[in-house]
DNA sequence: ACCTGAACACCGTTCAAGT
DNA sequence: ACCTGAACACCGTTCAAGT
C-alpha cells in the first residue's frame, strides 16, 4: 500500500541519527508494549526506528540481545521507582526488612503490570542480567540489615522466586486483551460444569458474588491475591527469623 | 544425506496405520523430551511419524493442538502416579489435608523434573486445558475435604499458582544442559563480582560448602528448596486455617 | 563506520492433487 | 478418508555491496 509512498528520501535522515543499543532496546520496548511480543520482530523493530531490519546488527549481535536489553529497561524502571521512593521517605530508618522487602516487590509488580510482556521475556533468557542480579542483590540486602541469617536469606530468595520480581504466578494469566477467556468461566460460574469441576464451582459461586470483575478469571482481585501469597511467605519467613528455626515443619511423606 | 536412501516405500505403511491425535501429541512429548522443544517442528514431529508434515494437519488443527496435546499427556501422568499412590497406601484417612496436597504437588514436579520444556509449554497455553482444571479441581477438593473454607481454599489456590503443578519458581533454570551456566558462577565463588553483587557473593562463598554440586546455581538443592517453599506456604495456610483468620498480616505500605 | 538490498535456510500453513 | 508435493508468507540472519 504506501510501501510506494514512503520512499521519500530525506525525512528518515533525521531519524537514525545516534542509533544505538540504548535506543533500540527502548524501541522494542515500546513496540512490545503496544502491539504485543509477538509483533517484535527485527523488521518491524527497524521499521520502527526509520530504518532497515539489517542496520540494527551493527548494534546488537543477534535478538536475543534485543530481549536482554529489554529485560534491562524494565528492571531499571524498577530500580528508578524504588530509589525515587527511597529518597522521599528519607532513608526509613524504622522500617523493618519485611516492610522494605515488601515495597521492594510490590513495586516490581507494579512496574511488570505495564509491560505484559516482560515475565515471559525474562523468563526465556538464559543468563541472568546483571540488572536482575542486582535487583536481587538489594533484596538481599535488606534483609541482611535487618539480621536475618544468610542461610535464612538464602532460601527465602528461592521461595520468593521470580515472584521477587514482581511475576503472578498464575497459571492461566490471559496474554492480551482479546484472548478468549481460557476455560468457559461464563459456563462454570453458571454451574454447567459442576460434574467435571464441582469444587472450583464452588468456589467460583460462592466467591464471584464478593469481588467485581475484570480481573484474571472474572471474579478475582488480582492484587489482593498478590499480596495474600507475598504476605504469606514474609510472614513465614519472619517466624523461622524470631524463633532461629531454619526450616519449616518437616512433613512424613 | 539420507534423504534420498529413506525413498524406501515399503517399511512405513505399518508406521503411519492408525495416526490419531494421541499418538500425535505422545510423539510430540517424545521428540521433545529428547532433543528439546525448540526441535519440536511439524515437519521434525512429522519425520518421526514416518509421514510428511502436512499429514499432521488431518489429525490437529494446528500446532497449537499439538502443544495443547503435550499438556494432557503431562499431567494424565501425574494424574496416574498420584492414583497409583492412592491405591497403594489404601485411601488413607488418616492423613491430613497438608500431607495429601503436599504430596500430590511433589508428585507433580517429579514428573515435571522428567519433561523440562513442559512448564514453558503450560504457560503459553492461552486456554487452561481440562486435565489441568481437573488437577487443581483435586487440589481445591482435599483441602475443602479437609474442612478448609471456600474463602481460604481460594486463596490458597491463588497462592501456590503454577507451585501447584510443580513448577520451579527459580528465575534462572538453564533450559538444558549445554546452557552456560548463567551468570559466572564460578566468578562469583571466586568473590570476584563481590563490589557488584556483596550479598549475593556473601550467601555463594558461605551457602557453597553447604551442599553439593550439581543443582541450579551449582551450589543449591533445588528439591530442599522447593520444598522449603512449599511448606512455607502450606505452613502458612494450616496456621491461618487453624486461627480461623483470613489474610496474613497487613502491612502499611 | 554505518547502512542497504538480495538472498538463504528455516518456520507454520494453504492448496490442489493424488490414492 | 487420508496422504502428499509444491508453494506462500513469514521469520532471523549472512553476505556482498554501497556511501
Amino acid at each position: 500500500m504506501a510501501t510506494r509512498g514512503r520512499r521519500t528520501p530525506r525525512p528518515r535522515a533525521t531519524y537514525r541519527a545516534g542509533l544505538t543499543r540504548d535506543r533500540v532496546s527502548q524501541a522494542a520496548v515500546d513496540l512490545a508494549d503496544e502491539r504485543g511480543i509477538e509483533a517484535l520482530t527485527m523488521r518491524n523493530l527497524a521499521q520502527e526506528l526509520g530504518v532497515e531490519a539489517m542496520s540494527l546488527y551493527h548494534h546488537v549481535a543477534d535478538k536475543n540481545e534485543v530481549l536482554d536489553g529489554m529485560v534491562d529497561v524494565v528492571v531499571s524502571e524498577i530500580h528508578a521507582r524504588v530509589a525515587e521512593f527511597d529518597g522521599a521517605s528519607a532513608g526509613g530508618a524504622d522500617s523493618t526488612w519485611k516492610r522494605a522487602v515488601r515495597h521492594r516487590i510490590l513495586t516490581a509488580r507494579d512496574v511488570l503490570l505495564g509491560h505484559p510482556w516482560a515475565p515471559g521475556v525474562i523468563a526465556s533468557r538464559t543468563t541472568m542480567s546483571p540488572t536482575v542480579m542486582r535487583h536481587y542483590d538489594s533484596l538481599i540486602g535488606l534483609l541482611r540489615a535487618g539480621g536475618v541469617s544468610v542461610s535464612l536469606v538464602h532460601h527465602a530468595m528461592h521461595a520468593l522466586g521470580s515472584r521477587a520480581l514482581g511475576f503472578t504466578q498464575e497459571l492461566y494469566a490471559p496474554k492480551n486483551e482479546q484472548d478468549d477467556p481460557g476455560m468457559d468461566v461464563a459456563a462454570i460460574m453458571r454451574g454447567e460444569l459442576a460434574s467435571n469441576y464441582p469444587y472450583i464451582t464452588e468456589i467460583a459461586v460462592i466467591e464471584s458474588g464478593n469481588h467485581d470483575k475484570d480481573s484474571t478469571l472474572g471474579w478475582c482481585d488480582d492484587q489482593f491475591e498478590f499480596e495474600f501469597g507475598l504476605d504469606l511467605l514474609l510472614d513465614g519467613l519472619e517466624k523461622l527469623h524470631n524463633t532461629g528455626q531454619l526450616k519449616p515443619d518437616v512433613q512424613a511423606t
